[in-house]
DNA sequence: GCCGATTTGTCCGTATGTATC
DNA sequence: CGATACATACGGACAAATCGG
């Protein structure tokens, strides 16, 4: 399944950058040289890198060039923009991440959890309470309600495994796009009890609306993070970037 | 001066979605009626619609159409993706914001400040401490550095009123991209001193580097949030290629 | 299941404007 | 001033996904 090109260019690009093929600082050779270099056309090499600005890689200016802002000491933990599993962010951090499951329910959404979560009230759910691990620490407690006839047939057994490996691969789900809002909330017993808050009694919750290619929110999730291990990154861009 | 084309239709598009011109959950006209209606070419709509994609508005789907998934209920009070200063924030949401100055001086980088704010160490720099309130109430304690050879000439009186508008009217300094963490802190007394934090002993940070159209990072921020009266919201995608 | 119409996704070439040097 | 480099805009071509007959 090849990729879309401006997508390969910009992971040739992206790595260059993370590599120090490109100079921090500097500039990176002008867009007719990329594009001659790349063998591809203006429009598909601009977008390629009006996605490298947006997550922060490099700054455009027009009549000069293209610099190179990409520090490696500053990672992120959790990148904004992007959709990631609580696997896939382990691994990409290289650290070992194992779950477990404390609750699986089916519910109905009322109407204060339909005020929270955004479903309409009625609607037929699967709850889903999970802790997550890293490095053997509790860190993460993370509540999830799945529509049900989304995510039909989902057990306990199956979200013992991976939940999104189910809805991808077995239910051909695609995932399109997640809202999410972080805010820091006091902890509650429960997060008391699970996670190791040391003298903290706040925690950095995450909730996210996932929908799918049909326009449908079928999930709502909310992670209360530890505030020790919680971080957030993004890059704000003033507003140039992309093309076509 | 008239703004770029893409960005007019950005507008108008967005425009008619936040007004209700275009039922929620529903499809908007095809791209071959919106280039009609509003006479441009596919590509400059594109770009157009790419941005509401990207902020959440919409979400396109391959063969059917784009589907409006605004949802007036859930707005931002903190905006990703764009830069806005604390003014502009208060203004949007309609909150009444004033600021204090708590100290103004010149420092130098030393290691420790170096390491947490990424200037090189040695560097003069401003340091501006302010208290900000929205509706009488202190809930923003902002730590701020500024690189004294890109920012020369600040003082105490004009950070009274707006940096930013000294450092863009005056000084004719273009900030370009802004590179932000979120995380949440322990406050520290200084933080219980000024802030009315009730029972709770943390409080979101964002901490953020900006950087002007040279490329230098002239500005380092570190703005301490109440944790009642934070929000930060965000928009993810999925990419073709998953997560990177 | 097939086919054609519709709709969005990708890619290319070109022309022109604007900022920098 | 001219040369260089990025920004914007247009038009065309083909691919891929969807839907209805």
């Amino acid at each position: 399944m090849p990729k879309a090109k401006y997508e390969q260019l910009y992971q040739i690009l992206k790595g260059k950058i993370e590599s120090g093929e490109y100079p921090p600082q500097e500039l990176l050779p002008s867009e007719h040289m990329l594009i001659a270099e790349l063998d591809c056309s203006r429009n598909t090499l601009r977008r390629a890198v009006g996605e490298l600005v947006r997550e922060g890689y490099v700054q455009t200016m027009q009549g000069k060039g293209v610099r190179n802002i990409f520090e490696p000491a500053r990672q992120a933990t959790f990148t904004l923009g992007t959709i990631e599993t609580f696997a896939e962010s382990a691994a990409r951090n290289h650290w070992r991440g194992t779950s477990e499951i404390l609750d699986f329910a089916e519910v109905t959404a009322d109407d204060a959890l339909a005020d929270t979560t955004g479903f309409t009230p009625g609607t037929p759910l699967y709850y889903v309470q999970r802790l997550h691990y890293l490095n053997g620490q509790p860190l993460i407690m993370n509540h999830s309600y799945f529509r049900q006839d989304v995510a039909r047939g989902l057990t306990r057994e199956i979200a013992e495994g991976s939940i999104y490996r189910y809805l991808e691969g077995e239910l051909h789900i695609q995932i399109v796009n997640s809202k999410r809002v972080v805010t820091v909330e006091k902890a509650t017993p429960l997060d008391l009890q699970y996670l190791a808050m040391g003298g903290c009694n706040c925690l950095a919750v995450v909730s996210s609306q996932t929908y799918n290619s049909d326009g449908v929110m079928f999930e709502y999730t909310q992670s209360r993070h530890h505030p020790d291990y919680f971080r957030f990154q993004d890059n704000a861009v003033r507003r140039p970037g992309g093309a076509s």
